[in-house]
RNA sequence: GCCACCUUAGCUCAGUUGGUUAGAGCAUCGGUUUUGUAAACCGAGGGUCGUCGGUUCGAAUCCGACAGGUGGCUCCA
């Protein structure tokens, strides 16, 4: 990351740039802050209700900056009293940065207390003794901040306008929308073209292009937005993880149950959930009964399996597993392929324990999370998530800080790769949130495990001790994959589409060389037998070329293609084309067809198939 | 939900400043060919240009609303 760092003067440095060729071409412009991100910088501004940027407007903002550029105008650093900036800013008509002053010269800082002072990255040492503030200014164009900065416009490095989006005014949705312009930055043109280039490959892997090209999944403008459906290869897909989770969790003593989809609204008043977001559920009902709604999460429905005799501590861990989908209002603008729909599935699991048991069972899920992202070949690391000092948490403070002390204790002992999240907990108590990187470096939060003392506390939950008292039981909430839809997404990526063998919706495709009677006859056979064998196996007995057959075949990129001809009927042997990415025993010529077959069943077996991408 | 942009055949895309019956490749279907490891050849079908409304002698093209999507923002139990 000293790459970053040292990219870093500049790309603020272009910030400013990209400001002040702004300022040139609409005089009127507002300016909200401008920090620096991932692979460049923004910076905010607004125009006034009638003018807004668009991308059209890119070549005229870049030919501008490229002036200032080569103007090669100096930084200059100036300092000023708070009160003196805050009449400057009064003067030059820039609103909010007359408001970021004014947090200034009140509490040293302006970052709101919702607002992360990282994005805000232009002042503030969080003292609240402040007398001066920093201004830089280049050319004719002066701007608020702390610096530091290049030497000149001359020395910005090579950049690129890349979009241009809403944003609200100190992220706040009750205030203004401003525009945000993004800019990518690098050292050099050179590098410059290598994250484009990047970017155009995050594109080609893109799941929602994957999910049309391999036929995996649809949307319907009928169904509705954020309602995926499945085509009988994305189905494979979706059960061939399901079934993973569920394998991994029996193996830790998870028992399956199942619960309807709907419930009345009176369970999610019990679970605290309903007053908590209210607005979100969509409420139904049935004729002359009580009110209905679907349910966007499962614990509630499994917190009355267990409520459903008397439990004792012997019964506990009592853990209930199901595979099912939720229904979340997510709002429009917020749906994205299958990353955010508004029908997820979860492999969702929920334990209800006693809380010396808390360890144990959290280490269990651990090894549970470990050992399944190995076999998908998934990077990932912990955060812990964690309460912050807001008053958004339920249920008596010093149980959280305990329950987050054992949480520590456990990312700690199992020597995790973990980070603390402050106030990324939910409102219900503290959780581990597993980050998993895709093959773009891209983080995303997949699987989860949480804790959670308040709703026992809601429903009532009880066992019988050992002593014969009614005692509360703690309940955790975890999910391997998280959404499989979500996962699904990453993992689409992540592979390219090139799924391991055991995942694969076809696994085997034969390819007859010609149509005649023998040949088809014999395809059929070596069909059957890899069906038999449980094999995902097709064939392709089309009136076309070979060579466009295997293309197919490639394009869909299916593991496995055998050709049959006169040869392998023959022979009864065949040499196996195998995809690419997978890593396969140097010998792999020929071989018997029936030895191939058994082979690939293993493979599927063990889920052992190794792929490098 | 908010801001900007996008929507032409199943898919990927052409379509000059508004001007007759809207084009291509792939895919599909029919025929020829009987094919040996990434695209054989010939032919055919397929689109009220997202929907509705407006401007105009005339709209795929201009304007508006709605729907769906893209990039962000906000949100994510």
């Amino acid at each position: 990351m000293n790459e970053q760092q040292d990219l870093h003067p500049m790309r603020h440095s272009l910030a400013h740039v990209t400001a002040a060729a702004v300022q040139r071409l609409w005089p009127d412009v507002k300016f909200g802050v401008g920090p620096v991100v991932e692979n460049g910088y923004y910076y905010d501004i607004d125009l006034g209700p009638d003018r807004k940027i668009s991308e059209e407007d890119f070549g005229r903002i870049e030919d501008e900056m490229q002036k200032i550029i080569s103007e090669n105008q100096a930084f200059e650093r100036l300092e000023m009293p708070v009160d003196e900036a805050i009449e400057w800013a009064q003067n030059a008509d820039q609103p909010y940065k007359q408001e970021l002053l004014n947090d200034l010269k009140r509490s040293g800082t302006t970052v709101a207390k919702d607002l992360d002072a990282s994005e805000l990255g232009t002042i503030a040492d969080g003292d609240a003794q402040i007398e001066n503030v920093s201004f830089y200014r280049n050319g004719d164009f002066t701007d608020l901040c702390r610096g530091p900065h290049v030497e000149s416009t001359g020395k910005v490095g090579a950049f690129k306008l890349l979009r241009i989006a809403g944003a609200y005014w100190r992220g706040k949705d009750t205030n203004p929308q401003m525009q945000r312009l993004y800019g990518v930055a690098f050292a050099n043109p050179k590098e410059l073209r290598k994250h484009l280039e990047l970017l155009e490959e995050a594109k080609k892997r893109d799941h929602r292009k994957l999910g049309q090209e391999l036929d995996l999944f649809v949307f319907s403008d009928l169904v509705g937005p954020g309602l995926p459906l499945f085509t009988p290869r994305g189905t494979v897909l979706r059960e061939e993880i399901g079934q993973f989770s569920q394998e991994l969790q029996s193996a830790a003593g998870y028992e399956r149950v199942s619960i309807p989809h709907i419930a009345k609204v009176d369970l999610y008043k019990t679970s605290g959930h309903f007053d908590k977001y209210p607005e979100r559920f969509t409420v139904t009902s049935f004729e002359s009964d009580a009110e209905f709604m679907m349910k966007p999460m499962n614990c509630p429905h499994h917190t009355q399996i267990y409520a459903s005799r008397p439990r004792s501590y012997r019964d506990l861990p009592i853990r209930y597993m199901e595979n099912t989908i939720v229904y979340r209002d997510e709002k429009a603008g917020e749906l994205h392929g299958l990353s955010r729909v508004r029908g997820a599935t979860q492999d969702d699991a929920h334990v209800f324990c006693r809380v010396d048991q808390i360890e144990d069972e959290f280490t269990s899920i651990m090894t549970m999370i470990k050992d399944m992202y190995a076999v998908f070949g998934l990077k990932w690391r912990a955060r812990l998530s964690f309460r912050d000092d807001s008053d958004k948490y339920l249920g008596d403070p010093e149980l959280w800080q305990q329950a987050q002390e054992t949480i520590e204790g456990i990312a700690k002992k199992l020597e995790l790769d973990y980070f603390v999240g402050e106030g990324e907990a939910a409102f219900y108590g503290p959780k581990i949130d597993i980050m998993a990187t895709d093959a773009l470096g891209r983080e995303w939060q997949l699987a989860t495990e949480q804790l959670d003392f308040l709703q026992p506390e809601r429903f009532n939950l009880e066992y019988t001790a050992e002593d014969g008292s009614a005692q509360r039981p703690v309940m955790i909430h975890k999910a391997l994959l998280g959404s499989l839809e979500r996962f699904l997404s990453v993992y689409i990526e992540h592979t390219g589409g090139r799924f391991p063998v055991w995942m694969a919706p076809e696994q085997i495709r034969l390819i007859s060389v010609n149509q005649e009677d023998e040949t088809v006859a014999f395809a059929a056979k070596v069909l059957e037998r890899g069906r038999d064998l449980g094999l995902r196996i097709t064939v392709d007995n089309s009136n076309e070329s070979v060579g466009k057959k295997i293309r197919a075949a490639e394009v869909m990129k299916v593991p496995y293609t055998l050709v049959i001809g006169q040869k392998e009927i023959e022979s009864g042997e065949v040499v196996p084309r195998i995809r690419k990415d997978i890593e396969v025993q140097p010998e792999h010529s020929a071989m018997g067809i029936e030895e191939f077959l058994k082979s690939v069943s293993n493979e599927v077996k063990s889920r052992t198939s190794k792929t490098s991408l």
